[in-house]
Parts: C-alpha cells; structure tokens; sequence
DNA sequence: CTGTTAGCGCTTTCAA
DNA sequence: TTGAAAGCGCTAACAG
C-alpha cells in the first residue's frame, strides 16, 4: 500500500519533521533497518540500504540531533572554551587562527562547534555535565586548575596554549623559542637587551621570559642589563612598556617583546621617539600574527603554526573520545619557527 | 528509607551521570514533580520545591540536554554562520564584534552559540534540520537566496549584513552612511574623489559606492572624476587599487574606501609614494575597526555598532523563536556613526 | 539479513 | 498539589 498523502501541517516557521517511522513506512521496512541502513551497518544487505536511501532523501529525511543523541549517549558537539580576559574573546587573532584549526578537524568527522567565551568557569561543568559536548577544549591560561580537574572527571579535556601536569595539552616551546630568538638578536652584535611584557602573571609569557634571560645567560651578557619591564595588559601595553624602558636612559640596542602585540607598540614608541629600527634599536616579537609581520611593521618574530594547534588539539580530543580508557596527559609541544622581519 | 549509597563506577572521564530519577528517589517524590520543581513550576508547593532543589544540588544533577531537548522539541542552542569568503572567518574583525554582541545576548538567555563558518550551504540546512539548533543567524553575503528560502521554511533566521525582501534582517545604513561620509571629504574642500572597493560583488559595497555617487552628484561634481577601482579581495587589495588609481594620472585630493581595511591599503600606498594625508590625499573608511581608527592609521571613518547588530539580531532571532507565528521581514538598520580622524 | 522491543532522560497530559 | 504513564525519535540488544 502506498505511503498515504497526508497534508504536512506546515507551521509558519518549519514543516513537521519526518522522522525514521515515515522512512520505514514508505520503504517497507522496520525502523531499526532503517537505523542501521543510515548508519552504514554492514549486516544490512545493498538493496535495502538503496531503497531506504531512496525513501529518506526523498522524504527529506535528517536524524533527529536529540534523539540520537539520547540513544547513544553522544551529542556530536565539541565545545571550546576561550578564556582570554577581554571582550569579545573573538577579536584575538591568535585565538581566532586556533579556532580554524579546531574547525577544519571537526568538520572533516561531521562534528559542530560550540562556543563559549566563558565567563564564569562554572557554566563550563554545567556545559559538559548536560552532554551538550562530547569533550572540550579550553584555550587560554585564565581558568582555575581546580575548575579544570572538575572538568576533566566529567569530560575529555584537552589544553591549548597552557601546559599543566595531568591534562592533556597544545602548547608551544615558549621558553627555546624565545631563547632563539633572543640568540639571533645576540648573534646580530646587540648587547643592551630588554623583554617586554604586559602579563607577568600568564605562564607562558614567565616562560618566555625565562628563555631571554636563558640566552643572556648562554651569551655572557649582564642579566642587568635587560630590564624586565611589565606593563598593564590593556591596549597600548606595549607602547607604555617601551616608554617607560627608553625612560630609564640605559643603553638599548634591542627589545624583546612576550608577544607580537608587545612588539609592535615597542616599534611605535621607537618610531615616535625618532628611533630607527633596526639600526638604533632591534625588536622581536612572538607569535607570528599576519598583521605584526606584515608591510606595516615587517616584525621579526617566533611563528607560532596556530591553526596546527588548534587541529592537533581536535585530534587529542577526538582521540580522548574514542578511547576513554586512556588516561589524559599527553602533552604536545609545537615548535616555533624563526621567521626574521625588517625590525631585525 | 534512606537513599542506597552505591558506588558510583567512576569511569576514567565520566562518573555516571545523575538523572532525574535519583533524584527523585533522593526526594521522595515522583519524577514528574522533580522535573517541575526544577522547571520553576508555580503548580508545586514552595516546601516540596525546596526539598527537591536541595537534592538536586547535593547529587550534582545537571538535567541532560538530549532528553530534554527531546522532549521539549528545542535544543537550547543557536547556530551563527559566517559566511566570508576567507579563512579561518573567525579571523574578520568585524564578525568578530558582532559574535560578541550575540553571544552576549544569548548568555543572558543561557542559551548556547553554535558556530559554523559555513562551506557548502547545505550543511546549514542540515543543522536545522536535525534540531541542532532552535534558530539560525546568518552573517554576511556569501550565501545564495535559494539556500536562505530553504533554511527559512525550517526553522527562525536572522541575517546580518545583508538586506534580502522576506527576510528579517539587520543591517547599516550603507547608502546614506557613505553618501554622509562622502559630503563630510567635499565639505572640507576635497574635489576630486575616487571610490575604492576591491569587492563589486558584495551588495554592502554596491550600496556605499552608490552613497559616494548621490553625495558627488548632490555636490555637482563630475561623476567621472571619481574613478572606481576594483582589485581583487585579497590581502593588500587597498594597496594595490589605491597604486592603480595613482598611475591613472588624475588629479586626486581624496579616496573614499568601500571598507576600512581597503582604506587603509590606500593610505600606506600614499605613503609608500611619499604621499602626506590629509596634506595631500584626505581617505575615509567604513566599519569603525578599531585597528584603523588606532594610533597607527587614525582613519576617518564611519563607524558601526557592530556588537549592537549582534545584540539586535539575536534579540530579533529570539522573538522568532517565541513567538513562531510571527511573519519574517522585519528589517532593522543600524545607523552609522562619523568619526573624523587624522586622515581626513 | 531483518523485525520487535526495550530503553536513553526528560516533559506533559491525565488522574487522583 | 502530586503521581503514573505515555511519548519525544533514535539505537541496540535480542530474536528469528
């Protein structure tokens, strides 16, 4: 008998969804056999699998997200966490870049992206805890460990740019490549170092800090004679922050900064103080942003692979996932790369 | 009787989850009154409310948001789609802003933001399909009209950024902002003007350029002293169309950009031919990005509230959603602002 | 290879 | 004011 005609109540905003019953009705088969033709499961034979294909696109048929999801304990969402602490999260280039990775990972296994800018770091549990996701990826330094142990009890859990005993992470060589970096300005005859940094309190940029004063160290110099000169993390950090070194009247022949953000409002100061880089003073940064080693600024900088950070994260996740039984820990470190600019 | 203590099997990422049902064991009381209790529920007594809430809390229960959705035939989520031409989209500035103002809104509504930057339209006809999201918030142009009927007809859509008959919207005054922009460069005495787009397809840019000619004609000006020069939408499109616009010969004293990172291609082009602005070539923007408008550019510009089109557009989206009978075609403009800078 | 059926965890009539 | 029970649409045993 043939698929009676009924009228769809079609409501002013979406017609009635047809679910798996339709199908099976309209192909002559049980509802499980339509499940398991949908879902590529080998027991069913091709001719089945075809006529129900047939039926389901014909009806436009879409699983419902709900409803499998309650059956298999599994949302098909994964979300990310970024924890950067001014707004909106979205403009950070850094993160931004991170994000496309984590995208291009997702789309390819036919996951969705969810977002959460994270204010409060409770919302994160509760966002794991209702299965909205299937694992999370917290990007950023600003969340409470405890926060983070809590998470991962619930959920697979992966770091990105903050390396912690017990979790499993993305992060760079902060402290070598900023050590090689700081080589390479050494290695071009400066003498009369500073770092420059906004944030004393993000561990990555201690580390970084760490692999300047390394190379001062490996090179003799006087560690006095690099300044470390923090300045408050809102815009324009970095401006104030070279100002204020150039205030001391020591000698500079080279800056470096945590970051290219730091970097950039360095060259600015040097610029409005009719500095010429890098003749009078060298500057480098970290990070690798488009716009700091672009025409504008040409930045000599450590480039950070972003988008391999993001994708790499995806995988670890999607791999926490799939294996539950494996414990978290695993801790990926993506090197930095020496790119020179013309502020070097 | 008191509620068994069992042991938890406490999975390596996961203990199992609590549900509606130890709860209510915990309480005394059936499920069904717990799910009331827990949905603020005026029918249920304050006392048993209470009793409810307080086990809830103490089991750490989290309603799962499959089994509701289910129920519920709502998802809690709402899906953004960026449709920009580049990658990663996360990347664009402005999108970045506009994410924030709806993300704000939706917090507020504890709502979650599901993000896909869109490559093949189909998808997002999928999203709403499978009830992944509640309502849809399209950003940008990229995406054919077919595709918006099709996603209309499923399920509440907001666009933003673009104007479309039938469907709700929010957008800027493009034409009269650019028209506004336009007179404030011939007020100060600028005479021969060119319009730089490096986007003619973009119906936005179409409607700025059409501003610039009502402001040009309303100023009795020779419309073929305004030359339009489209290059190519890629990184450095305002440079390289700001040096063909130059190596036409014509006298230019002002470039209006379609955008503001066209302008500011244009006026490092200027400066790069030893060009002083606004000495010699006054240039204006559109968007009001914060890096333009900085100390390194001080670009005149029209600004937009972006993070105010966010905020509206999910406001709109979330009246669609509560109020399903509600015809689409509300088209909201946001107005844009003048902002002199130093380059005019 | 396919059909029947029992949930997944919550909401929501319908009774009491 | 509360409880019992019927789904929501799908998956996954378990039979056949």
């Amino acid at each position: 008998l043939a698929p009676e005609p009924e009228t769809l109540p079609e409501s002013p905003a979406g017609r009635k969804r047809v679910s798996i019953r339709e199908v099976a009705r309209a192909s002559g088969v049980a509802v499980s056999t339509v499940s398991r033709s949908l879902n590529d499961d080998p027991e069913v034979s091709e001719a089945t699998r075809e006529k129900v294909r047939a039926a389901a696109l014909a009806l436009g048929y879409r699983p419902s997200a709900a409803a499998r999801g309650l059956a298999r304990g599994r949302s098909g969402n994964v979300a990310v966490a970024i924890t950067a602490p001014h707004t909106p999260v979205f403009l950070d280039p850094f993160y931004a870049e991170v994000l496309g990775g984590i995208e291009e990972v997702l789309e390819a296994r036919d996951l969705h992206l969810l977002i959460t800018s994270l204010k409060r770091g409770h919302d994160l549990v509760s966002l794991v805890n209702e299965g909205r996701a299937d694992g999370l990826i917290v990007i950023g330094c600003e969340l409470e460990e405890e926060r983070l142990r809590e998470i991962q009890a619930l959920s697979p859990l992966v770091l990105v740019d903050r390396e912690l005993p017990g979790f499993t992470s993305v992060s760079t060589d902060n402290r070598a490549g900023m050590a090689r970096a700081t080589r390479e300005l050494i290695e071009r005859g400066r003498r009369h170092l500073a770092f420059l940094t906004d944030d004393v309190s993000n561990p990555n940029f201690r580390a970084r800090l760490e692999g300047f004063q390394d190379a001062i160290a490996a090179a003799g110099l006087d560690a006095l004679a690099a300044p470390v000169q923090s300045v408050s993390p809102q815009e324009g950090g970095g401006d104030e922050g070279a100002r204020r070194l150039l205030a001391t009247g020591r000698p500079i022949d080279g800056i470096v900064g945590a970051n290219d953000t730091t970097a950039v409002g360095a060259i600015r100061t040097l610029r409005a103080a009719g500095l010429r880089g890098p003749d009078d003073v060298a500057v480098i940064g970290f990070d690798g942003l488009a716009y700091a080693t672009g025409p504008d600024w040409g930045l000599a900088t450590m480039w950070v692979d972003k988008a391999r950070m993001g994708r790499e994260a995806a995988r670890l996740l999607l791999e926490a996932i799939d294996e539950p039984a494996a414990s978290p820990g695993r801790s990926l470190v993506v090197t930095t790369e020496w790119r020179p600019g013309r502020s070097i």
